[in-house]
DNA sequence: TAATTGAGCGTACGAGTGTACGCTCAATTG
DNA sequence: CAATTGAGCGTACACTCGTACGCTCAATTA
């Protein structure tokens, strides 16, 4: 009936990471979390925790490294989606949207830590954001643009996206609609306007 | 060579509040500061504190309006500016790029505390964006938009800016004039598009 | 089987926190 | 001039925090 310590200490190790993200809220965030009370919901003792994790910027590492892995994910399925058709944009503020209402507390985290105060989470945060900058960039490559007028737009679509998506973590659930909806048409805006100043050929 | 009580008062008051605002920083949220780091740098007793404020939110809240009204300032230079002449979108984004440079603190609380961890908080900020919000669209109206796509417009434009002004207090003195055209090309993008898919008339 | 390893624990410490309570004493009021 | 008010102070208390240290005892290794 033994378990293999490796096995063991991962479990632990998992269990740390749910803890502190089963603890973050829209009233408690990362920096607010305290290593005693992230042992505490993971039933270890405090001292326990180094075991695994060097200190407390070591753990936020991972989880923005986990909610990272969640955005990567998330654009996969957006672009399955719209490659059995329909609109691109509408597709991804759809599929955008689903993310931040399932999953609002790995939404919050990045955006929150976004702007925190400990750089090394402010830049794997700016890390993870630029991933996906970057991806939206290919495709506007793709589609013909020069590569910075395709960043500058990438970029501009992000911003839009995660502050429809920021507007909604606080909004009632009846005013989601209207802000995917406005999402969409800034998106469009953009496109547009990218569109008719920049498009090569 | 009395002073006046109530003057007094409001002298230790001023204090209070500057001596919240010269604290926060890149490293130390408004979260992370407590009421006796600021009774310290105020030169006062932990408990007098309470003579000013009820608690650290009561603060907090006029931190926000002392920002607030540093935003509403920026607004009217920008258009005292770009009435002189010049293109409005190069003018507002050269004037609130200024503004981050100048007074980063200033804009770090607001963008901090937009996703912050106090609801209180998160709510006044988001109304001063709001009525950064409200101000633009006006304009647009007057351009001839009709007012939902005006306020589409309008929080895009607000979305990018802001965007780059985060981008930018993280960046390297250099890169600030690359972060500033490429949002005055974001914000072109914007315009354009609203113009050829939603401009009346 | 005997020795080694290492995850997890309990104790203990010093530092920092918010705030209750009661005092002082100068400015204000009557 | 006497009484009242209230900003500011010092003390004190009951927390929470991070982490140093040394122990245990099951899994692993040799």
């Amino acid at each position: 009936m033994s378990v293999s310590r490796s096995q063991q200490k991962e479990n632990t190790r998992r269990a740390i990471i749910s803890a502190a993200l089963a603890q973050l809220s829209a009233d408690k965030s990362f920096a607010s979390l305290s290593l005693r009370e992230v042992a505490r919901e993971s039933n270890i003792a405090p001292t326990s925790f180094y075991r695994h994790f060097k200190d407390m910027e070591e753990l936020g590492l991972v989880l923005i490294d986990e909610c990272g892995l969640a955005l990567r994910q998330l654009m996969r399925k957006a672009r399955k989606r719209f490659e059995k058709g329909g609109s691109v944009i509408v597709t991804s503020v759809i599929t955008f949207m689903e993310f931040t209402e399932l999953n609002p507390n790995i939404f919050r985290i990045l955006f929150h830590e976004r702007s925190g105060t400990t750089s090394a989470l402010r830049a794997a945060v700016a890390r993870e954001i630029q991933y996906f900058t970057v991806e939206l960039q290919d495709y506007m490559v793709v589609k013909g643009f020069d590569t910075e007028a395709a960043y500058a737009q990438a970029e501009a679509m992000v911003a839009i996206v995660f502050n429809a998506g920021a507007e909604s973590l606080d909004a009632e659930p009846d005013q989601r609609e209207v802000i995917s909806q406005r999402a969409i048409t800034q998106l469009r805006y953009v496109a547009a306007g990218a569109k008719s100043l920049d498009l090569l050929v």
